[in-house]
DNA sequence: ACGCTATATCGTATAATTGCGATGTGACAA
DNA sequence: TTGTCACATCGCAATTATACGATATAGCGT
C-alpha cells in the first residue's frame, strides 16, 4: 500500500509527510497545545479535544512518525513535547523553499479563490 | 462533508489549508516545476507527470483553492503560475510559528520513529 | 495477586481523497 | 458552421484517512 506515483528526494518525501500530518486540523492544534505547555501526558490532550482517546493516540502516532513530536515513558503515562530538531528543520526548508520567488514580504489580502473566468 | 470537529482561527485554517495541499507528493511536485519554469498551461504540468489530464486538474484547483498558485485564461490555453503573495504569507506563518520553541538552528539526523519502548 | 490508570493497537464503519474516462465549454482556425 | 485544442468538471471506482469501541499491555499501589 502507499503506491508512489511520483518520486521525490527523501528530504522531499520527508517534508511532504510533516505537511500533510500539519494538515490536519486535529493535529496542527495538537501542536500548538504542545508547544504552549512544552510537555504533555497523552490524557491531557486529550481533554483539550472532542475526541476519543484511541482517535488522539493515532494522531500523536502520525506526528511522531513525521518527527514533529517525541514520546518518553514517564511511569504508566508517555508524555510528549515538540521535537525542537524536526520543527526547525522544517522551518528551515519551508524558508528555502522556492527561493526564486517570494522572497520579500508582501501586504496580503486573501480571496477565497479565483480564475478569472470560466 | 467536510465536518469540522475542531475550530481554528481563519488564518490557523488557511495554514492548516495550505500545509494539506502540499503535503501531497503530486501537488507537492507541480509547485516545484512552476517555480522552476516561472508560469506553465496546464498541458506543460501534466507532461511532466503520469497523471491523466483531469487529474491534473483536479491538484491544480486544490492548490489554486489554497492559494498557492493561480490560474489566467491565455487564450485557450490556462496559464499558471506561482503566487507570491500566497507563499510569502506560508512561510511567515511557518516562521513565526511555534515561536517558544525551536527558533536557533540546530543539526538534525533522522530516525524514521521514536518511543523509547512499549 | 488484584485492581486501577494511562496508553497503544486492533477491528471496523464511515468519510474524504485520489484516480480515471467521459462530457461540456470556450477560443480559434478553416 | 465545423472541427480541434486546451481545459474544467462530472460520475464513479479504488484507496486512504479518520473516528470509535473493544482489547491488550505496562506500571503502580494495595
Amino acid at each position: 500500500m502507499e503506491q508512489d506515483i511520483i518520486t521525490l528526494t527523501p528530504a522531499q518525501e520527508r517534508l511532504a509527510q510533516m505537511l500533510k500530518a500539519l494538515g490536519n486540523p486535529v493535529r496542527f492544534q495538537i501542536m500548538q497545545t504542545l508547544a504552549e505547555r512544552q510537555t504533555c501526558i497523552t490524557q491531557e490532550i486529550v481533554e483539550t479535544t472532542p475526541l476519543a482517546q484511541s482517535t488522539v493516540s493515532q494522531h500523536l502516532k502520525v506526528l511522531r512518525e513525521a518527527g514533529l513530536i517525541r514520546g518518553e515513558i514517564e511511569g504508566p503515562a508517555t508524555c510528549y513535547c515538540v521535537d525542537p530538531d524536526g520543527v526547525r528543520w522544517l522551518k528551515d526548508q519551508i524558508e528555502g523553499w522556492l527561493p526564486d520567488c517570494c522572497n520579500e514580504p508582501a501586504p496580503m489580502m486573501w480571496q477565497p479563490e479565483r480564475l478569472t473566468t470560466r
